[in-house]
DNA sequence: GCGGGCATATTTTTT
DNA sequence: ATATGCCCGC
C-alpha cells in the first residue's frame, strides 16, 4: 500500500493537537514506530473525529483493518466510528475505503469482543464455544438459585438479596478485589463473608456446569487468557493496533486485559476525559487514565484537546464554573471561539407537572423556531424521573424515544421466548431452562430441575425430553414442547425459529396474561429485530450485550424516519450531542442523588454527572428546578413530597452563568413574586407531625 | 410438589 | 406501584 504524499486533505481540517494524535506514530516516521499514545479529549473537543481520522490514517497508510482492534463502550458508537472511517478513508481510496471498513471487524464493545475472542478459543480454556451469556438478571436468577440451595437466607437476620449479591461478586471481579475489599463498598452486608464466599463458589461452579459465562466472565476469562504465557501470544498477535474510546469508565479488569494485549504499549492508543468519569458505580477506575503515561517506560505520549467544537461561550462558561469546583482534576478548561449565545436558563418550577408542562412548552417553541424536535432532548439522572413528563408529551402527542432505564428485553415475555431460544442453543443453561419449564401448568421447580439435569448430561438432548417423566398434570401440554424444542434443535432456519418459538408460546402467553394482545405485537417486533441476525448464536449472543437501548410511546420501526425529542438518562447520553438540552430535577436529592452513602467520591461523581449532562448542548441548555417533587416509593398512595434545594453543584459562584427565569411568568404586577414556593408551608408540617 | 395468596421491602446509573 | 419471598392448602 502507498502512503498517500502530500498529506492528504483530510489533515487539514484538524487542529494541531488533533493531527498529532492522528498522525502519532503512523506514516513516514515509522521508525518512531507507535509507541503508547493517551488522548485527553474534553466534552466537544472533536473526539470521536480525531479517534476516526487516525483509524482511517491507519488504514490509508497500509495498515491492515483485521488486525485493528476498536473499543468503544455501544453498538451505537461502534456504528457510528466505522461509518466515519469509510467516509474519511473514501475521500483518499474511493471505492477501497468500503472493503477496509468491512474488514474491521474487531470493532465493538470490550465484552462483545470479549465473547467473540472467547468463543473463538473456547477449545483451548475447556469452554464449550455453544456457551450461552447471561445478562443482569439472569446472574441474579442464578445466584438466587445457588443460595437457595446452600440454604442461606433462612436464618433470623436477613441475607442480602440475589441482587445485592451479584452486585458484590461483580464488584470483587471488576475491581480485581477480594471479597473483603469489595465488602467495604457494602458496609451492611460484611456480617455475611463467610457464607458469601461459600456462596460465590456455588455461583461459580454454577455457572460452569451450565456453560454460562455471566458479563463478568467475558472480561475475566479474556484477562486470564491474556495472563496465561501460553495463550497470551496468540491473543497479542492478533493485532497490531488496539484502540479505546472512553477509557476513564474502564475498570481494573479491562486495564489488565490491555496490558496483556500489548504489554510494551505498542501501538496502544487510548482515549477519554477523567472529568467526564461516571461508571464508577461499575468499578469504572479512573485511575486507569490518570496512569496510564507512568505505566510505560519511556513514558506514554499525551495529546490534550481542550478547543471545544461544540457548545456556544455561554453554555461552556457555566459548564466549566460547575466543574471548575470539583474537589479534584486534571484535565483545564475547555474554550471555544464560538462566542455568541444565550445564557444556559435555570428554571424554576412548582413541581413535577410543571416541569413537564414548561418542557413540553419550550420544545415546541423551539420547534416552531425551526429546531427538530430530534435536535432536542431532555437529560435526567434516574429513568423513572420522566414518568410525568412522558405522559404529558403522549397527551400533547409529541412523539419521543426514551433511552435507558427500562428495557424491551426485561419484560417477562420477552425473555420467555428468549429463554427458549437459549435452551435450544445451550441445553445446560439452566436458567433458560427453569424460566421456560415453568411455563407449562404443572411444573414447578423441583419437576423442572429433574428434567434439566438429564438435559444437561445427556449427548441427544430432544430425545431426553421426549423421554422424560413430566407430572401428570404438564402431559397435556408436553409433545408441543419436545417437539418444538426439536425443530429448533435441528436447525429450522433463522430467523423462522423466532417464528416456531412464538407459536408455541402464544398459548401459555394467553393463559398466564392478561394483556397478551400487547405483549403478542413485543414478540413480532423481537422477530423483527431478529431477522437483522445471521445466526441464532450471533442474536442471542449480541442482544444480550447490547440491548436495544430505546423504547419509545410508539414502538414500531419506521418511528426512526420521524421526527421525536430524544428523552435518555444522562449515562446514556455520553458522548451525544443536541442542539438544545433539557435537564429535569435539578435539586439535591435528584443531582445528587441521595441514594447510597454519599461518600465524597460519590459527590464528585454526581458532579461530573451534571457537567456531562451540561455539555451535551450546543445552542440552549435549560436546567430545571422544581421546588417539590414527589417521593417515589413511598407505600403511602399520593402525594408525599419534598421540598427540594437548588443542587449544590450550582454553586453561588456558578450561578452568575445563569439566567434564572420561573415558570410559569408571574402575573404582572404582582408584588411578591413567589420565585421559591410558598414562604411557610404549613400543610407540609401538618404532614410532617405524624411522620 | 405445585401454585396461589399474602406480606414485605424496595427502587440510580449499565456492559 | 412492583417485585421478591414466604406460607399454606391442594
Amino acid at each position: 500500500m502507498t502512503i498517500a504524499f502530500p498529506p492528504p486533505a483530510y489533515l487539514d481540517r484538524l487542529n494541531h493537537e488533533q493531527r498529532a494524535a492522528v498522525l502519532h506514530g503512523v506514516g513516514p516516521d515509522e521508525d518512531a514506530a507507535a509507541g503508547p499514545l493517551l488522548v485527553i479529549a474534553g466534552a466537544g473537543s472533536g473526539k470521536t473525529s480525531t479517534l476516526a481520522h487516525r483509524v482511517a490514517h491507519l488504514l490509508v497508510t497500509g495498515a491492515d483493518p483485521r488486525r485493528i482492534l476498536l473499543m468503544t463502550f455501544s453498538r451505537r458508537a461502534t456504528a457510528e466510528m466505522t461509518a466515519r472511517v469509510g467516509r474519511i478513508a473514501a475521500e483518499v481510496m474511493g471505492d477501497k475505503a468500503e472493503a477496509m471498513t468491512a474488514a474491521l471487524t474487531w470493532a465493538g464493545t470490550f465484552h462483545a469482543i470479549g465473547a467473540r475472542l472467547l468463543r473463538a478459543h473456547a477449545a483451548e480454556i475447556g469452554l464449550d464455544p455453544a456457551f450461552t451469556i447471561h445478562d443482569r438478571e439472569d446472574s441474579a436468577d442464578l445466584m438466587a438459585f445457588a443460595r437457595h440451595r446452600l440454604g442461606l437466607g433462612r436464618g433470623e437476620k436477613r441475607f442480602p438479596t440475589k441482587a445485592t449479591c451479584l452486585a458484590i461478586y461483580s464488584r470483587a471481579v471488576n475491581a480485581r478485589e477480594t471479597l473483603e475489599e469489595a465488602l467495604a463498598y457494602f458496609p451492611w452486608c460484611a456480617d455475611w463473608a463467610a457464607d458469601l464466599k461459600q456462596l460465590f463458589s456455588a455461583y461459580v461452579a454454577a455457572k460452569q456446569a451450565g456453560n454460562v459465562l455471566d458479563y463478568d466472565d467475558l472480561l475475566l476469562y479474556w484477562a486470564e487468557m491474556a495472563a496465561d504465557p501460553a495463550l497470551a501470544a496468540g491473543l497479542a498477535a492478533r493485532f497490531d493496533h488496539v484502540l479505546i474510546d472512553e477509557y476513564q469508565d474502564t475498570n481494573r479488569l479491562q486495564a489488565e486485559v490491555l496490558a496483556a494485549l500489548s504489554p510494551d504499549g505498542a501501538g496502544v492508543t487510548v482515549v477519554g476525559d477523567d472529568a467526564q468519569s461516571i461508571y464508577s458505580f461499575r468499578a469504572a477506575e479512573v485511575r486507569n487514565i490518570l496512569d496510564f503515561p507512568a505505566r510505560f517506560t519511556p513514558r506514554a505520549r499525551i495529546v490534550t484537546l481542550e478547543r471545544n467544537y461544540r457548545s456556544s461561550a455561554p453554555l461552556l462558561a457555566a459548564a466549566n464554573a460547575v466543574i471548575a469546583e470539583a474537589r479534584e482534576r486534571y484535565t483545564k478548561d475547555l474554550w471555544t471561539d464560538r462566542t455568541a449565545g444565550e445564557p444556559p436558563v435555570l428554571a424554576h418550577v412548582l413541581d413535577e407537572a410543571s416541569q413537564a408542562a414548561y418542557v413540553c412548552a419550550e420544545v415546541l417553541e423551539a420547534r416552531e423556531a425551526g429546531v427538530d424536535l430530534r435536535e432536542q432532548a431532555v437529560l435526567f439522572r434516574a429513568a423513572h424521573h420522566s414518568g410525568p413528563l412522558e405522559v404529558e408529551l403522549t397527551r400533547r402527542k409529541i412523539p419521543f424515544v426514551k433511552f435507558g432505564g427500562l428495557k424491551f428485553l426485561d419484560t417477562a415475555h420477552v425473555r420467555d421466548l428468549l429463554a427458549l431460544l437459549r435452551l435450544a442453543e445451550n441445553p445446560r443453561d439452566q436458567v433458560a431452562g427453569l424460566r421456560v419449564l415453568r411455563l407449562l401448568p404443572g411444573i414447578g421447580p423441583a419437576s423442572a430441575e429433574a428434567i434439566l439435569a438429564d438435559l444437561a448430561t445427556t449427548a441427544d438432548p430432544a430425545a431426553a425430553l421426549a423421554t422424560a417423566r413430566v407430572p401428570a398434570r404438564a402431559a397435556d401440554d408436553w409433545p408441543a414442547f419436545v417437539e418444538t424444542f426439536a425443530a429448533l434443535r435441528r436447525g429450522a432456519g433463522w430467523p423462522a425459529e423466532v417464528g416456531l418459538a412464538r407459536a408455541w408460546y402464544a398459548p401459555h402467553l394467553d393463559r398466564l396474561r392478561e394483556d397478551a394482545a400487547t405483549r403478542q405485537a413485543d414478540l413480532i417486533q423481537l422477530e423483527q429485530i431478529a431477522a437483522g441476525y445471521p445466526t441464532r448464536e450471533r442474536f442471542l449472543t449480541e442482544i444480550t450485550l447490547d440491548p436495544p437501548g430505546a423504547t419509545s410511546a410508539e414502538a414500531g420501526p419506521g418511528l426512526l424516519d420521524d421526527d421525536y425529542l430524544v428523552l435518555s438518562t444522562i449515562h446514556s447520553a455520553k458522548g451525544r450531542e443536541w442542539r438544545r438540552v433539557y435537564v429535569l430535577n435539578c435539586v439535591d436529592g435528584c443531582l445528587p442523588s441521595d441514594l447510597g452513602a454519599g461518600t465524597s467520591a460519590e459527590i464528585e461523581e454526581e458532579r461530573r454527572l451534571l457537567y456531562v449532562a451540561m455539555t451535551r448542548a450546543r445552542d440552549a441548555l435549560r436546567l430545571i428546578i422544581p421546588q417539590r417533587f414527589h417521593v417515589h416509593g413511598q407505600p403511602l398512595r399520593g402525594d408525599r413530597h419534598v421540598y427540594a434545594a437548588r443542587s449544590r453543584f450550582l454553586t453561588d459562584r456558578a450561578l452568575p452563568r445563569f439566567h434564572q427565569v420561573s415558570w410559569p411568568p408571574p402575573p404582572p404586577g404582582d408584588p411578591a413574586p413567589r420565585a421559591h414556593g410558598p414562604r411557610r408551608d404549613l400543610t407540609a408540617r401538618m404532614r410532617e407531625m405524624w411522620t
